[in-house]
DNA sequence: ATGGTCGTTTCACGA
């Protein structure tokens, strides 16, 4: 954050609790942070150093589709200066033909509808919805399409529930400066996944045409994936005018 | 088709 000059932080994944977050020490950094930590499992969290004036929680879970500590995914909401920000943590699927790729689809769904309306209500609206998408939209996003024939990721709803949000007018603000193919924001832990870049671009900004507008850069921290104790993801940064 | 890694919920499980 400090090597980066971060003015808004989106966290997805966190496995922690609200009460296991290290606030003092990012509220040392000059960081106002909003959390939305379920359990153990996942959370999502927002740090700003350009003030938070409102947070929304929503789309939490679906308990009925099994064991909540881990069906749950969370998005996060929150209005840094004139941005609102929303940390996405969209489920993760598991399998085909699994009922938490159904929890996955209509998550997705709800997403879609919510998203809509906030650019029905203000058409000025600078809104970003950053995060962990646990799609692949494109076919360049995998590093291999052959090993991927029966996985998520790539399904053609899961694909079509991204692109729905895209089309309804939330651009993917960071593709157009890191194109692929092989550019990808994760790499899974076994062996010489990331040293062999084969990955995944799952992490995506999505903005609203106000926000979109004020985009001038877009950059895949690599160089974090590659430390010990790395994240399996590496930062995605997005850089817009004043 | 399987297994490979990681961290926590541990000799199991989801990512």
């Amino acid at each position: 954050m400090e090597r980066h000059e971060i003015d808004v932080l989106t966290l997805q994944e966190t496995k922690a609790r609200d009460d296991q977050w290290p606030l003092m020490g990012l509220e040392a950094m000059g960081y106002e942070v909003a959390t939305y930590g379920f359990n153990q499992w996942n959370g999502v969290a927002i740090a700003s150093r350009v003030g938070i004036s409102d947070v929304r929680r929503g789309f939490e879970g679906m308990p009925e589709y099994g064991d909540p500590r881990v069906t749950e995914a969370r998005a996060l909401g929150a209005t840094c200066a004139d941005v609102q920000v929303w940390s996405l943590y969209v489920p993760n699927g598991r399998a085909l033909g699994d009922p938490h790729l159904d929890y996955k689809l209509d998550w997705l769904a709800r997403l879609g509808v919510a998203a809509r309306d906030w650019l029905r209500g203000d058409h000025q609206a600078q809104i970003a919805l950053a995060g962990d998408w646990n799609v692949a939209p494109r076919d360049e996003d995998v590093f291999d399409m052959r090993s991927f024939a029966t996985s998520t990721h790539v399904s053609p709803p899961e694909r079509a529930a991204f692109h729905a949000i895209v089309e309804s007018g939330y651009a993917d603000v960071t593709r157009p400066f890191t194109p692929g193919p092989g550019v990808f924001t994760y790499w899974d832990y076994y062996r010489e996944r990331f040293e062999r870049n084969r990955g995944m671009r799952l992490d995506f900004v999505l903005g609203s045409p106000a926000f979109a507008e004020r985009v001038t850069a877009a950059f895949i921290d690599r160089a974090e994936r590659a430390g010990k104790g790395a994240s399996d993801h590496a930062p995605v940064i997005v850089d817009t005018e004043p």
